[in-house]
DNA sequence: ACTCAATTACTGTATCTACAATAATTGTAT
DNA sequence: ATACAATTATTGTAGATACAGTAATTGAGT
């Protein structure tokens, strides 16, 4: 391979590849800490992921699939990881009336409280945010929204 | 694209919250576009952080704790992890001889092998880095180190 | 030298994940 | 109406992870 065109690869790799690698050991840092932090309330990052985005779709059910498409790792098995919720009471699930093949979930009052309790001790996630500035803070939104732009 | 449509959650509490909800999901973005990348060459993204981490020591042996500390994923049980790339023939593995409690790591010849033929295929990683600028890339190194520091 | 604490790694086990296979229901073309 | 495709969710299962408990070895205090 000719030099010129690997100092150059090489360069173009480096600061993408550590960026790529910080992601996900940053990535997997504050996943720790918010693991952590949620065990208190005996909940894992993902069933309180799902939480939050039925909480968004409140008071309108969402079913599986749509659930899946918004969800941190979709690789997660959303019917088993609703299931737990279900057992916990925080989420109801009915098969849908219209189109049985679909179910519908949604969250119920006491996964309400639980996540209103959850927010009312964020100050933990700002502990860990708080290192950088605001400006820095947007500005990290906006790169990490550019690099998964389609 | 910007997170809110992308978890098509509308409003965040503020600007931190946003970025730490937004590392985690582009990390979990980037980890599948890693994991999928590696399948080719039948080794997982932390199998592969780990050669790396060998890679970088080399030829100084590490042991167990060493490897564990600078991992992506701490909470991996790096025994059998090792293991696996010992059946690979990926590593060596001994018994240290001044203290027979710890064990001795080290890249192997089919191991760096197997880290060249991957860093030759690297374009798909630069497929999905490739959207930010190489000062963007700069900045994002320099704003997660930052979050991370200390 | 003996005991106890510290270090280092291994193991057991319940749970979770990845991913493919299957089942149930609905939509569509003939 | 029937057959086939598409949609939606569940299940099976091999392998990975989390976390606590155990084992082996070494170090330190007496």
């Amino acid at each position: 391979m000719p030099l010129e065109e690997d100092i150059k690869q090489d360069k173009f790799h480096n600061d993408h590849q550590k960026a790529a690698i910080n992601i996900l050991y940053t990535g997997s840092w504050l996943y720790n800490i918010n693991a952590g932090f949620l065990k208190k309330f005996d909940i894992t990052p993902e069933q309180f992921n799902v939480l939050r985005i039925l909480r968004g779709s409140f008071p309108k059910p969402m079913m599986l699939a749509e659930i899946t498409e918004r969800m941190i790792d979709k690789s997660s098995n959303c019917t088993r990881l609703v299931e737990k919720l279900r057992q916990k009471a925080l989420v109801n699930r009915f098969t849908c009336v219209n189109n049985r093949r679909q179910v519908d979930i949604s969250i119920t009052d006491k996964g309400q409280q639980l996540l209103k309790r959850i927010d009312a001790s964020q100050v933990t996630w700002l502990d860990a945010m708080g290192k950088i500035s605001k400006v820095e803070a947007r500005e990290l939104n906006r790169i990490l929204d550019k690099l998964r732009y389609e």
